[in-house]
DNA sequence: TTGTAGGCGTTATCAC
DNA sequence: GTGATAACGCCTACAA
């Protein structure tokens, strides 16, 4: 039987070839092909390709075999000649932002990417991690030279102006929405963190205090303003003196740093931190001063991370759903791809969570 | 809608095809290829891949014009197709296992994954996310399916064992050594965690401590196994008891309620917690009794991170290189992918920082 | 329902 | 030095 093409094709792809790892006396085996799994099944690529990708119209008896084939081979499909003939690389990038690297640390951002996690798993989707570097041409040129289908940046946002543009070839979706004008491109979800804060502030108030400080964010990301506003805003309401501000970085390290210098100055009786880490770093600091939480000063922080629940006393606290706005995130995202339509901006509710601190 | 199959085949490779984004009037366009930018180069795809990938025997004036035919088409290789071709992806995983998913959050993560990601940033290897499910066969199916060129497992790692046996198939390095033997696949990047915990305790014996009780981490990771050791093998040296033991699970919110038991039982000067985030927790709970630090207990803690020195007093810590991990972690499996030998098991310094806490 | 064949964008092996 | 051309592994009209 004179050979045909495939098999010719077959003999020249043996093992081995190129490879260079030495001591495996197997040699480097390669993974099976569709190819390979059809010639098991006794099909054609095709009709195997069709039971991988579980398209209908494929007798039963036949999409019984080719899955045996595809289990006793292990088969999985290759990604790269996928992505290639389908013309999208189910590829998600998750971009944390050079401006805000330093904060990857934050649980926040770890429980945002977890929901988001969660929420692809089961497609086949894909998440690409790109830190860092948001100037540097080389990571937008990876992001919209087609390597990846869409992308989610997890950050409590500032500009990121490059990012937005990315939007033109690219479906994006943000963690939070930007202080500047974005234009009709990009997507966004975020919670209303001025009268979130707002929220936390108020409750302060109604507990009697009148004096009350604030630890912001990082001034440069939404998040650190906004908060900042909203403390700014009740205070404003209330008549008081909106004078206590030292800004943090949401570093607990900061937070404690923060309540120091804050204990330097004038008196109060309260403080609100822009998240949690600050606050707990405060609460450390006011304790080293011998001020009694709440007694002496009430406290109150922002996100419902475990930090809030750690610290002695608990802190009562602005819960922002974490998880939820990586599962949103990512659905948006999945929806845009799939070419539905998605509102450009959602906002969560967030919730005040009262605990010992206030 | 009947047309010609040539006519289709145009259409099908048309500008517009297939993708339904409404509003953009110039059509999503493709990415340039290769062959576009050959062409305006007036050469051919073989040369102009040549100039991409940086290959000599091309003569410099062809250089030039095929660079700017690439700087103003924009164009981006596309790495599905380079893939196929190359029969690499340049992706490497980073794995976080389903036991050590809620552990994300841990700043030592974080770092170490910025370590790795920061070495990688040159090269053209990305990094892919992959988060839970490693007992899920889909996640060591899409690993071994030669979707990645390497594997890194970022945990503190326990058993793990099914990942270990990734090592067959694809370079795979751990951050942490894992309990259980591991043969010959695999490789390891860690410190001495009995050694450099003892380190720890050592100090406190010396600062005249004898009843020292520690917050061990989870039991069921490695890094919290030989952290509890090592605290042991001080205390048997030193002739003391070491029956103050509660166990957390490495996050502040664990180090506080172990805190709190530890204070409900016998009198005790000193504790060593199994990182930073705990000893934070545990200060807490400390300074809401009335306990001061370290003059009624000293504390000691593990990782060197930003809690450490947020906390007040600043806490006492053994210094692990997280960042340094990460980049070393990289660096053996990209010495692994270009087929050199990397030793199997390393391990890198740790140092005691001395704070307030101690 | 199943098979055939062409194409996805690059790389790499040859000749020239 | 440069250019055809055959893979790379998979998808998908179209034909059968």
């Amino acid at each position: 039987m004179a050979k045909k093409p495939s098999e010719q094709q077959r003999e020249r792809s043996r093992p081995r070839k190129g490879v260079d790892v030495l001591d495996d006396p197997s040699g480097p085996t390669r993974p099976p092909t569709l190819e390979t799994v059809a010639a098991r099944a006794g099909v054609s690529r095709a009709t195997a390709s069709r039971v991988v990708n579980h398209l209908d119209r494929v007798a039963p008896h036949v999409v019984a075999s080719v899955n045996a084939a595809i289990e006793e081979l292990g088969y999985v499909p290759n990604q790269a000649a996928r992505s290639l003939a389908r013309r999208r690389t189910a590829v998600i990038a998750v971009v944390i932002p050079e401006s805000t690297e330093r904060l990857f640390a934050d649980p926040f951002f770890a429980t945002v990417v977890q929901g988001a996690a969660a929420h692809l798993r089961g497609t086949d989707y894909t998440l690409n991690l790109v830190l860092g570097s948001d100037q540097e041409d080389k990571s937008r040129r990876y992001l919209t030279g087609g390597n990846v289908d869409g992308v989610l940046v997890v950050s409590q946002h500032e500009g990121d102006l490059p990012l937005t543009r990315l939007g033109l070839s690219v479906p994006i979706v943000f963690a939070g929405r930007p202080a500047v004008d974005f234009g009709e491109h990009g997507h966004f979800v975020d919670v209303d963190n001025r009268a979130a804060a707002a929220t936390g502030v108020r409750h302060l108030v109604e507990r009697g205090r009148s004096r009350i400080a604030t630890i912001a964010g990082a001034q440069d990301l939404a998040a650190g303003r906004d908060r900042l506003a909203g403390w700014q805003d009740v205070l404003t309401d209330a008549g008081f003196d909106s004078d206590l501000v030292e800004v943090g970085d949401f570093t607990p390290e900061s937070g404690t740093v923060a309540m120091e210098r804050l204990l330097d100055g004038p008196e109060f009786d309260a403080v609100f931190a822009a998240n949690d880490q600050m606050a707990f770093g405060a609460i450390s600091a006011l304790a080293r001063a011998g001020r009694s939480v709440p007694g002496d000063v009430a406290v109150v922080g922002f996100d419902d991370d475990q930090f809030s629940r750690a610290a002695r006393p608990t802190i009562t606290t602005v819960h922002q759903p974490a998880r939820e706005m990586g599962a949103v995130m990512a659905a948006h995202l999945l929806a845009l791809l799939a070419g539905e339509r998605v509102d450009q901006v959602t906002v969560l509710p967030t919730r005040l969570v009262v605990r010992e601190s206030s």
